[in-house]
RNA sequence: UGGGGUGUCGCCAAGUGGUAAGGCAACGGGUUUUGAUCCCGUCAUGCGUAGGUUCGAGUCCUACCACCCCAGCCA
């Protein structure tokens, strides 16, 4: 990548940098992104990814994608496709092919035939009822397995019978002779091989044995030569182990494992496991919902990649692990949007406006710009009619103080059109409100009004010449700030019940009867809004709202 | 005294002994045909707490306190 905006600072950089500058790190700088395939990517992911390729771009060195596929019962292709697409749509590219610890079943089983020659490896027939006891406690070390000191020959037929299926599921084990009275519970002999009579999505029926994340990861590195193996704080632990696989094999190089805080963002979860429940137990349509905190997820919501790396960049990287404002995400797509979204008009709850002055067959082109600030973009033709559609919300008939949207005897401007002035107010039988009459300043297009001030303004849509949509307005899953980490209650408990209000009927400018499918729009003065590329049928569109502006008066939007 | 980590503004986050960056949010004010944007301003004598070392400590030492992770044949 080298369009990467300059990013700042944080302690794996600086370590780098040092690392470099003393001369301790010589060649290049070479990272990687290791998801395991069961399950898509969420913003969490993001910023690994931000920091693994970034690193990579920023030392000009190189940044693999991996698939960590070492538990073929919990993956899937679909989920290698998802990812892929993803890290695509991020903005990066890795080194070289896709790479996959399952392209190492080989080499990782020879090296293990080689901690077992070395005696630093036995077969252990011990149910996972007694390992578990044997493992010991938190405080208490654990007792060592009475397979332990099998003699290394045996071991190694044992292992051999293993892999050519002669046990059962679960009957044997191989695991790493290191000391089960370590107060780090991972170095209490852990498990390298298990047996598992699974069709694996890259390697088929090839193998029944399938070796553990522990003994994979730091070969895999290793064996791609990888420099820097950056994870998050959950594996520090991890890390002796990591480094006495590396120290105990015959691998060619010796990468570095550092770890660093995950996010957390407020009112969502980010637990792969999590969100695969919300998908499974139908709380959302899918992994790309645009409710759910996915890459998936966010394109579709109408997030843009820029958005998500400024965001990565402005939460940082280090050790102490925070919980980030979902607001801050928010500003980092509406930073971005603001500048590069197409405005346009859209009345989400229409209500009729006759122009009693203006000719019931004239028709008016205007010509508005496409972005206030940014003349490059264009100009747009919006239709003037003498019936129009504003929104039942920009009428009050008797407006609070500070009001500055239209009411009885009152004047708005309609935005990039005429100032007109409410004079009677039409109702059906039940009383509601079903039309407004008006009258139109014809002296007031792009030149104030003399003699009186308009209220503000207000966007509109003529009535016979746009088009109906539908409209999606999402709001946080979830309305608890951490619904995942109370005792109060299960996830579910937290759902928030208006995160999607479907507006049917709402009418938008004549210019986006094909609307543009690669960046949302800005509807003046609602938000962003990005066409549903799943939902939109031909002249039917459907509007995901990515967010609302910023709002300074009432609640934004409705 | 199981082990491993982390504690700087409401949130994120710089800072590596020389006198607390920046961003988000918030709050004032200005511009504005989006109650948007933009602009200008305010916002930690304080860095988990208590001692200590030093001319000087967020940075060094000691002791506490709080929170997070670890007992999958998951990653």
């Amino acid at each position: 990548m080298s369009a990467e905006p300059k990013k700042s600072n944080n302690f794996i950089r600086n370590m780098i940098e040092d690392a470099i500058a003393k001369g301790d790190h010589t060649g290049d700088v070479v990272t990687r992104f290791p998801p395991e395939p069961n399950g898509y990517l969420h913003i969490g992911h993001a910023k690994s990814i931000c920091l693994n390729f970034g690193i990579a771009d920023t030392f000009k060195g190189r940044c693999n994608l991996r698939f960590d596929d070492t538990n073929p019962e919990k993956e899937s292709q679909e989920y290698i496709d998802a990812i892929t697409r993803d890290v695509n749509w991020l903005g990066y590219e890795w080194d070289g092919e896709i790479r996959y610890a399952s392209d190492y079943f080989d080499t990782l089983y020879d090296f293990a035939i080689e901690l077992i020659e070395k005696g630093k490896a036995y077969v252990c027939a011990l149910t996972a009822e007694q390992m578990t006891a044997y493992r010991g406690t938190l405080k208490e070390p654990g007792k060592n397995s009475p397979y332990r000191d099998r003699p290394v020959e045996e071991s190694l037929q044992l292992f051999r019978d293993m892999r050519d299926g002669k046990f059962q599921n679960g009957e044997l084990v191989l695991r790493a002779k290191i000391d089960m009275a370590s107060p780090n519970m991972n170095m209490r002999d852990p498990i390298l091989y298990r047996i598992r009579y699974a069709e694996h999505h890259q390697t088929g029926n090839k193998w029944c044995i399938y070796p553990m994340y522990d003994f994979t990861h730091p070969i895999s590195d290793a064996m791609e030569g990888i420099t820097h193996s950056l994870c998050t704080l959950e594996f520090e632990d991890h890390r002796p182990l990591y480094d006495w696989v590396l120290e105990n094999t015959s691998v060619p190089c010796r990468p570095r494992q550092t770890e660093f805080a995950r996010l957390n963002l407020n009112y969502t979860v980010t637990s792969k496991r999590k969100l695969k429940r919300l998908v499974d137990e139908g709380h959302v349509a899918g992994w790309d919902d645009p409710r759910m905190p996915t890459v998936s997820g966010l394109r579709r919501r109408g997030y843009t990649p820029e958005s998500i790396r400024q965001f990565c960049d402005m939460v940082g990287v280090n050790r102490a692990g925070g919980t980030v404002d979902v607001g801050m995400l928010e500003f980092a797509i509406r930073e971005d949007l603001n500048a590069r979204a197409p405005r346009a008009m859209c009345v989400m709850r229409p209500l009729k406006v006759t122009l009693t002055n203006y000719p019931a067959a004239q028709v008016e082109t205007l010509s508005l710009p496409v972005h206030p600030q940014d003349d490059s973009m264009g100009q747009r033709d919006v239709p003037w009619t003498r019936t129009l559609y504003i929104d039942r919300d920009d009428f009050a008939e008797e407006p609070p103080r500070k009001w500055k949207r239209l009411a009885p005897q009152q004047a708005v401007r309609l935005r990039g059109g005429y100032v007109i002035t409410c004079r009677e107010v039409v109702r059906d039988g039940q009383g509601e409100i079903v039309e407004l009459l008006c009258e139109y300043d014809a002296n007031t297009l792009g030149v104030n009004p003399e003699g009186y001030k308009p209220n503000g303004v207000i966007h509109w849509v003529s009535a016979e010449d746009s088009v109906e949509a539908e409209v999606r307005l999402y709001d946080r899953l979830f309305n608890h700030e951490s619904p995942d980490s109370d005792k109060e209650g299960d996830l579910t408990d937290h759902l928030n019940p208006d995160s999607l209000v479907i507006v049917t009927g709402a009418r938008v400018e004549r210019a986006l009867a094909e609307p543009r499918q690669d960046l949302p729009y800005q509807f003046e003065r609602e938000g962003y809004f990005f066409l549903d590329p799943e939902l939109s049928g031909a002249g039917r569109p459907v509007f995901n709202r990515t967010v609302t502006l910023r709002d300074s008066w009432g609640k934004g939007g409705n």
